[in-house]
DNA sequence: GAGAGGAATGTTATAATGTTTCAAATTCGC
DNA sequence: GCGAATTTGAAACATTATAACATTCCTCTC
């Protein structure tokens, strides 16, 4: 919950890091859920970055540990950390990120920089309430929202035609 | 310009097709754009339903009228379609669904049903314009956006549980 | 209306992403 | 320890998307 809310700026990655397992294994204990050896290297490698990583990134990641993992392997475990709201899917990329606001309730917003590759994840009450104002005008009951934005961070907007 | 905004109310589908299609022939023909026979024909595919259809979909469709193409064709026509607004990428199903605003300068919120699998395209100024403070806010600049929201349509939304 | 140049399509192969299935191992509650 | 449930291993396969290069078609100019 700690966790920096810039990703493209100068910070110690490290910490984002140890507070993302952290805050995973109070999670998880909290709701008896087993965060096994391979779920929490999963995590640890997802939050190598701020960039989003595809599943076979990790399984190749995981090749490098000596582990001779198979795709079910890590789509299992990205499942079970999707369930609990500790990696999100970015469908725009086949990738997954870390969830900088694990543990709170929220309904993210990803800002994507083309650029660096960088991900931002928002929690944007005014975004959802005018999302759940215009589901609720045509009578849609929303049950999951996705918000992808894509675009430059601050970083690269000024350096966007080098 | 003219089509229905709820996909799941009874309409005439029919004129739902013919104008999607009389409207891109319009579009393409203003910006010189050519709308050959295999573009119209994936377009006209993919407005047979309010459901988006998987590239696969198309070109299984398109062997049955005999023309007997490869992916590359299918992947060729959408991107062209989604080039000139006309065709809309639905990244969580890996789908695509056709324009009910083609033409219009707009960005697009999809509501999913995950009962019937219809998609409404909504044109929501208010969720545009949260999205681009929250996105300011950070300064962010956004280049494209996509909301895509799963729940459930008015008419399923009571025979959720049968 | 011949021919050059560009746009569109055909064709083959392959890459990237994700799932099914069943067996083996581990963990948990008793 | 023992049975049940969860987790992992392993092999095969399904789905989605692209690369690369050849060919055809269209348009424009002369």
């Amino acid at each position: 919950m700690s966790v920096s809310a810039l990703p493209y700026r100068q910070h110690n990655h490290d910490a984002c890091i140890a507070d993302a397992l952290a805050d995973a294994r109070a999670i998880c204990q909290r709701q008896n859920a087993r965060l096994t050896a391979t779920r929490e290297r999963v995590l640890e490698l997802i939050w190598q970055s701020h960039r989003p990583l595809g599943a076979y990134d990790v399984l190749a990641m995981l090749a490098q540990d000596g582990h001779n993992a198979a795709p079910p392997t890590v789509y299992r475990a990205l499942d079970f950390l999707q369930q609990y709201g500790l990696v999100h899917r970015i469908a725009s990329l086949n990738a997954f990120i870390g969830c900088t606001h694990a543990g709170t309730r929220h309904q993210g917003m990803f800002l994507i920089c083309q650029q660096c590759g960088n991900v931002l994840e928002l929690s944007a009450p005014d975004v959802s309430d005018a999302i759940e104002g215009a589901a609720a005008d045509v009578h849609f009951r929303p049950d999951s929202v996705a918000v992808e934005v894509s675009g430059y961070c601050p970083r690269c907007v000024d350096h966007k035609d080098e």
